[in-house]
DNA sequence: GCGGAAGTTTAGCCTGAGCTAACTATTTTG
DNA sequence: CAAAATAGTTAGCTCAGGCTAAACTTCCGC
């Protein structure tokens, strides 16, 4: 028989360690390279606090960090910056189309994007993509929305 | 012209004494009283713990508590108790509907409950009263998940 | 190539929220 | 009604993840 599919046990981090990872992608995705500053900036916290998360990152294997230079990530920490990237996407997606105030959705977002399995991502997906190609249905519920 | 109407300040609270209001209320709901150890136990923490965090939430004006006798709620405090209820209950129902592993969806509601504005509710809810209103699209979607 | 600006790191501190161990109070039961 | 069981409290710890101030390194314009 196959053997069966080892299901990825979903090591938990919390939701700062994911915050940095997501940002750290980003920043990596949008200009090539992650800098104190620029996450020090996004996160809205002190860089002080961005130089010493980054060494326990580094000790924990998720970035490869050198003093005073740049940040590159590991393939474990690329896999948990995307994997968050992604759930704040669908989010996004999904509360946006309603329409809701932009400050709002970001801030539910970024407290949820820590909180969703696999599963429950599936479904938000699910639900983002069918609102995003059946407008009628989108509209209706908008309506009720007043 | 009529005073506008105040936006109730949305005094952010965090996880933690979400969960001990939401728990405290469920308790009082079901059986009349809430006690520290039946508190420890559905919040899986310590009864120490628990008469800690009691009595900063009687500091803070959410409870009354009365050492060695039982916790009551304030107006503030069942407030916050409901409301959590409330989210937990919508974004229950939401995800069970598409038939996730109930334990899953207990683990994804704990965490996001604490992270949804009014507006957010609105939409969760309504999304959930079409489903639950409109089968057939739950089973399409359904058959999506497979 | 030097000096100041910008960026980074270190040290030391704080708060929230958990824990265990030991003690005290209350309730139950023989 | 005494003592055992159960419930609650206190003291003292720990750890994550913030912060500021001060020191250090790098970069850039002159
Ligand atoms: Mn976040
Ligand atoms: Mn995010
Ligand atoms: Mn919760
Ligand atoms: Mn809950």
């Amino acid at each position: 028989m196959p053997t069966k599919r080892q299901e990825t046990t979903a090591h938990v981090h919390s939701p700062a360690i994911e915050d940095y990872l997501e940002q750290i992608h980003n920043l990596i995705e949008a200009k090539g390279y992650a800098r104190v500053v620029d996450i020090a900036k996004n996160l809205r916290i002190s860089q002080a606090s961005v130089t010493n998360m980054i060494q326990r990152l580094d000790a924990e294997g998720y970035v490869i960090y050198e003093r005073y230079r740049g940040v590159i990530m590991t393939d474990a920490g690329r896999k948990i910056g995307q994997e968050i990237a992604r759930r704040h996407e669908v989010l996004t997606r999904l509360l946006a189309s309603f329409g809701l105030d932009p400050q709002t959705v970001h801030e539910d977002v970024e407290g949820m994007e820590h909180h969703i399995s696999r599963q429950t991502l599936e479904v938000l997906t699910l639900l983002m993509e069918e609102l995003e190609g059946n407008p009628e249905l989108l509209m209706k519920l908008k309506r009720q929305l007043g």
